[in-house]
DNA sequence: GCCCAGGTGGGTA
DNA sequence: TACCCACATGGG
């Protein structure tokens, strides 16, 4: 979609984050469990991965040489409930393997380097594609670029700003082009819409106007 | 029982 | 490039 004007994106980032507040993502104590929660949600709810994860702590297995040195079952059994776990745990190993062997189990080394040059070296692991990719460079390394996920092209489609039929880079490179690179804002903007995106109401009844989807059509609808 | 969830990769025309 | 499909569990 090409319009004569930009969306002011960030216009819609500045509603969302006086509405919700500092959202505090990614869930995770280390980089490399936004590594594996970033593969394992692929798909997949969250609360899923939550167990997941859980299990890998509770094994002692949240590390990548750990996860390396497991029986390809056993993993399978600890990420079991985050559904496709037979090729999540193959991914999920062969990932934690070229982590320990050529970047020291460090995922700073492996996100280094020009952003461009990171993205095609994570686009190369096998089961990472571009949105996993961003996630990992976004919350893991903290490098400025912008995850687009299910969420973002339901939200935006929805205020009318996509047509829905945009592939993944095309989308991205909306928001980076429109909004300044500045990471704690793309980490912000993402947990935003991912809080809108889980937190509006489904039904949209007209007489829900607190319904925070609503406040941000109006406000789009307003600003034209 | 049915639909969906914070995708990815392989195959085919 | 543009679809189509497999992959699989858990919650509403």
């Amino acid at each position: 979609m090409t319009t004569a004007a930009e969306f002011d994106f960030q216009a819609v980032f500045l509603l969302l984050k006086a509405r919700f507040g500092p959202r505090q993502w990614w869930p995770a104590e280390t980089p490399f469990e936004v590594v594996v929660g970033a593969i394992l949600t692929q798909n997949t709810a969250w609360s899923n991965v939550e167990r997941a994860i859980a299990s890998l702590k509770a094994a002692g297995a949240l590390a990548p040489a750990a996860i390396g040195h497991l029986a390809i079952d056993e993993l399978e059994q600890l990420i079991r409930p985050t559904g496709f776990f037979r090729q999540k745990a193959v991914r999920l190993q062969h990932v934690s393997n070229i982590l320990v062997d050529r970047y020291r189990g460090d995922v700073a080394r492996l996100c280094a380097g020009p952003l461009d040059e990171a993205r095609g070296r994570l686009l190369a692991l096998p089961g990472i594609g571009p949105e996993t990719a961003d996630s990992i460079l976004l919350y893991a390394a903290h490098r400025p670029t912008f995850v687009v996920d299910a969420y973002t092209r339901r939200i935006f489609t929805r205020l009318g700003v996509l047509s829905g039929s945009e592939g993944y880079e095309a989308i991205r490179a909306r928001f980076l082009n429109t909004l300044p690179h500045d990471v704690p804002l793309f980490n912000e903007f993402h947990a935003l819409i991912v809080t809108l995106a889980k937190g509006h109401c489904r039904k949209q009844r007209p007489e829900c106007s607190t319904c925070p989807l609503q406040q941000v059509c109006r406000f789009v609808l307003q600003s034209r």
